[in-house]
DNA sequence: GCAAGGTC
């Protein structure tokens, strides 16, 4: 019994706890029921539509308990930051920088949690989407969501191209790592698409709402896409080219032949056709007067008709348009929904050669039970099968072919399957045989020829009601033959335009100009539709709408081929060079913005071009915009206005990515800016404005890397940097730009008439000419810089800036023994201890030390607190901050530098100062506070 | 409100 016991706690305790996740909730269903050969429990997950299956299994030689649950699709988006998402108040041109994060949608946040409850529990995590580019996309996102929750999973990629046992077994006992550079491609797609997308479609849905508001009215959505606006492209070329043909007149000799009513012959002429009617008149007169026709060869031999090719997705869009009338998004649904059900492979496929490893006996040996088709299947197994081979490997999957035999599906899924099976038998056989026999006559010195078929084996067309071959029977001629023709005509007729596209023509010029996926090929035809850009015929061909045909030409006006399919093969063969390694995929994304946001700002400056277009084919005319009308919008999200020079302070981001900083729209002449921690992993600006701050900023939602800042500050925040908020700027290191009317030093913006200049002003000016006069400071002491040059640094960079303190000020020194610091105005300090508990906060009263206890970056770091429980203050200051305003001491500098070195200060008077000095006392920082003089108003924070 | 790509 105790054997026994300790016999299940040991396998208990071997199992090892996998999580594995498909793309969707039928592949993990299928794939848990054929792994756990039926024998699984379903359970449900926090999304009704994605459950939890659970069964043992053995993988890696290890017993293992399986959960197997699924994403649907994409978990995660890009996604400008909010305050870019206004149409009006946002320059479309900044979207191809603004910030962009990748997002979990609402509707997706359940799935999100069930993966993050179920990696909790597992040791492994397998992933299991499909086998493409997208699938490993994908999988980086199921993997980021269970390592960000269960850092010590290990990831295994499961590879498939079929949902059957013996494939699943084989991705089993093959799991390899996830590849980075496939799922980097899609990201650089998908982040191009977004920029380019949304930055050309609002430009055009606003230019073209105010240009002709009567017909581009409000909600209507002037679409770009990289790949909808060249499958317009194709209809639009197409259309033109009707529009400008000519037809040619031209001229022909027929021949008809009649014995009886079954026995008839038609001799077509050797020339084909004449475009000059005389001359072809001439001929015929001859004819005629010659009347009897000798007949000069026949000629027999074997033809062939081919049996199709091994079938791969574009070919199925097509042939399900052509032949079962559905269209290709219906055809690519039920096939997805064939797949999952385990009754094909994989539907998306660029490959029509079968692996030389694929067995398709067992294939074909599983559909000879059926009465349509299964004495054929066996007919090829009898002789073995002979599939025709293409030209095309994706290297990833093989053609589309039936996994298991079906005789219960309904309506158009059975109707495809069928389709597939089918295709897939005939591929399998052998080519129709038929006799072809040519009877050459002459009339006169004019040659003609009639042809006549015989089937002698119709081998594949047995099986494949898809193609026709008919017999065409000729009566039996001799050669030497003289025989009176029936008829000898002369036909007038003319060349004719070649027709509109039809839905598989688009497709095949989709296909061939690497537009969309095979998936999507589809949804670009109907979203051309859904923007009255195309509109479709009874006879099933496109026509260009105006709208559609005045987008095209406007920007064919401007010489940018952008409704030509190359710019996307561009990207796309950039694409397969990430995927190989050959390309990086921030070079790509670099190059490739760049690119198209110099197209973007060409065409803004030849927007009448499209105007032009658009008014001609929609014959409206054009609503007359000012200029400003078509301004574009402010720019990046304005935050404030800069205290500098009245432009604008926004939100951006460093030019390397690794993090944000509010800067001003006037760079370079202004180098104002506020730079933002980087233990923020998001910011942007929220919609409220900040009342105590003057100029009323812009208050900026941080999103702070996961416990940055606690237990101070949750991850997500709404603060303003403005400065009203010390803990907030003390705690994230901010750096407040000062308003203008009250805070920049009082010779920078001042007002230019004398009689304006306040007595306060007047005040401080002369306190801080006194002072830099002084010398006081040792960086600047040695320095002929001008008060000019020092106004011209400020703000450019304050870490190398003296600030100049005015006013009385107490100082106090750190306890590194510097106990007495001479201020710029020759007062000594008094002293406040840092590193005790003697720090004072903003509302006067002792401030407490404290250590963070919470687990997270900052545990076990000291901070300081107030103390004062009844006040609203929220001071903060982190204690191994203060330590840094502790001066080097052997850094060479002069005694009388080091003799300055402070450290914190605490206030009379409740308003604390931030003091820095240039580059000789750097890392020099001090917090100081003096009393106010009556004379001069400062504010809280304020930097002088 | 925008793309294209997954999917429901």
């Amino acid at each position: 019994m105790l054997a026994c016991l300790i016999r299940k706690f040991c396998t208990r305790q071997e199992m090892v706890r996998v999580l594995n996740v498909a793309e969707k909730n039928d592949a993990a269903k299928n794939i848990s029921d054929l792994l756990s050969r039926g024998n699984y429990n379903r359970k449900e997950g926090r999304s009704k539509f994605n459950k939890i299956y659970e069964f043992s299994f053995e993988l890696l030689n290890q017993k293992c308990s399986m959960a197997m649950t699924s994403v649907s699709g994409h978990l995660l988006g890009y996604e400008f930051q909010s305050s870019f998402k206004y149409w009006e108040s946002v320059n479309p041109v900044t979207l191809f920088e603004a910030p962009v994060t990748k997002q979990c949608q609402d509707k997706f946040k359940d799935i999100k949690q069930t993966l993050e409850q179920e990696a909790r529990r597992a040791q492994w995590l397998v992933i299991w989407t499909d086998c493409d580019r997208e699938g490993e996309n994908i999988g980086f996102e199921i993997v980021e969501v269970c390592l960000s929750v269960s850092p010590r999973l290990k990831v295994y990629r499961a590879r498939f191209s079929e949902i059957t046992h013996r494939s699943l077994i084989n991705a089993c006992q093959n799991l390899g790592p996830i590849d980075k550079r496939v799922s980097d491609a899609v990201d650089v797609r998908s982040e191009l698409d977004l920029r380019i997308g949304a930055a050309f479609t609002r430009f055009q849905t606003l230019r073209l709402k105010r240009v002709f508001p009567s017909v581009i009215t409000d909600g209507k959505i002037i679409s770009y896409g990289s790949c909808q606006f060249p499958t317009l492209g194709f209809v639009v070329e197409r259309f033109k080219s009707i529009e400008s043909f000519i037809p040619e007149a031209f001229w022909k000799i027929r021949v008809i032949h009649e014995i009886d009513e079954s026995e008839r012959a038609e001799f077509i002429w050797t020339r084909n056709r004449l475009f000059n009617e005389l001359a072809c008149q001439v001929i015929h007169d001859h004819c005629v007067d010659a009347g009897t026709a000798i007949v000069t060869k026949i000629e027999t031999k074997p033809k062939s008709k081919w049996r199709p090719l091994p079938l791969d997705t574009v070919e199925m869009e097509k042939l399900g348009s052509r032949k079962l009338r559905l269209n290709a998004k219906e055809v690519m649904k039920i096939a997805e929904k064939l797949y999952v059900q385990g009754y094909i492979s994989y539907p998306r496929t660029e490959t029509n050669i079968f692996p030389k490893e694929l067995d398709l006996t067992p294939l074909i040996q599983c559909q000879t039970s059926d009465s349509r088709w299964g004495a054929f299947a066996s007919n090829i197994l009898n002789s073995g099968p002979t599939p025709r081979q293409g030209k095309k490997s994706d290297q990833a999957h093989p053609p589309i072919h039936p996994t298991k035999y079906a005789n219960s599906l309904q309506g158009n899924e059975a109707k495809l399957y069928e389709f597939i099976v089918r295709h897939f038998l005939a591929c399998c056989s052998k080519d129709a045989q038929g006799l072809e026999t040519k009877v050459d006559i002459k009339i006169g010195d004019e040659q003609f020829v009639a042809t006549g078929l015989m089937i002698t084996a119709r081998n594949y067309l047995e099986v494949y009601p898809y193609d026709r071959w008919s017999d065409k029977s000729l009566p039996i001629y001799t050669e030497g033959q003289v025989f009176t023709p029936t008829r000898i005509d002369l036909d007038e007729s003319a060349t004719t335009a070649p027709p509109l596209l039809t839905e598989a023509d688009l497709i095949g010029l989709m296909e061939k100009h690497g537009i969309g996926t095979d998936a999507t090929h589809a949804e670009h035809i109907e979203t051309i539709k859904s923007r009255d850009y195309v509109g479709v015929q009874t006879d099933g061909r496109f026509v260009p709408c105006p709208l559609g045909i005045g987008l095209v030409e406007g920007y064919d006006a401007m010489g940018f081929a952008m409704s030509k399919p190359h710019l996307r093969a561009e990207l796309e063969a950039d694409l397969k060079r990430i995927c190989d390694g050959t390309k990086d995929p921030s070079i790509v994304l670099r190059e490739q913005v760049a690119k198209y946001k110099e197209v973007f700002i060409k065409a803004v400056e030849q927007v009448d071009k499209i105007d032009d277009a658009i008014s001609l084919y929609l014959q409206q005319p054009k609503v007359a915009v000012q200029p400003s009308a078509m301004a574009l919008p402010s720019a990046l999200p304005k935050v404030q206005k800069c205290p500098n020079c009245q432009g604008d302070l926004t939100l951006k981001r460093k030019r390397d990515a690794s993090g944000y900083y509010v800067g001003c729209n006037n760079y370079p002449t202004c180098k104002a800016a506020i730079w933002l921690p980087s233990r923020v992993n998001e910011v942007e600006v929220d919609s409220e404005k900040c009342q105590t701050c003057q100029g009323s900023p812009y208050k900026l939602k941080f999103k702070f890397n996961p416990g940055a800042y606690r237990p101070h500050l949750d991850d997500t925040v709404v603060v303003c940097i403005g400065g009203c908020d010390d803990f907030i700027t003390n705690l994230l290191g901010i750096k407040p730009l000062r308003p203008a009317n009250s805070s920049r030093p009082p010779d920078r913006g001042l007002p230019q008439s004398p009689t304006t200049v306040s007595e306060a002003d007047r005040s401080f000016q002369q306190t801080r000419h006194s002072f830099v006069r002084t010398g006081s400071f040792q960086s600047y002491s040695g320095s002929n810089r001008s008060d000019q040059e020092l106004d011209a640094d400020w703000g450019d960079d304050l870490d190398d800036d003296i600030l100049i303190m005015a006013g009385n000020i107490d100082v106090a020194p750190l306890s590194s023994g510097n106990n007495s610091a001479t201020m710029p105005t020759g007062r000594t300090l008094s002293t406040a201890v840092a590193g005790s508990n003697d720090v004072l906060c903003t509302c006067r009263t002792q401030a407490l030390l404290l250590t963070v206890r919470k687990e997270g970056p900052n545990k076990g770091r000291q901070f300081y607190k107030c103390g004062n429980q009844t006040t609203d203050c929220r001071f903060f200051l982190w204690s191994d901050e203060i330590g840094n305003a502790q001066v080097p001491s052997q850094t060479g500098r002069p005694p009388q530098a080091q003799n300055q070195a402070v450290g914190v200060a605490n206030c009379h008077c409740g308003i604390q100062a931030k003091m820095k000095v240039g580059s000789l006392l750097k890392p020099v920082h001090l917090i100081v506070t003096f009393p106010i003089t009556p004379y001069i108003s400062y504010s809280q924070n304020q930097i002088y």
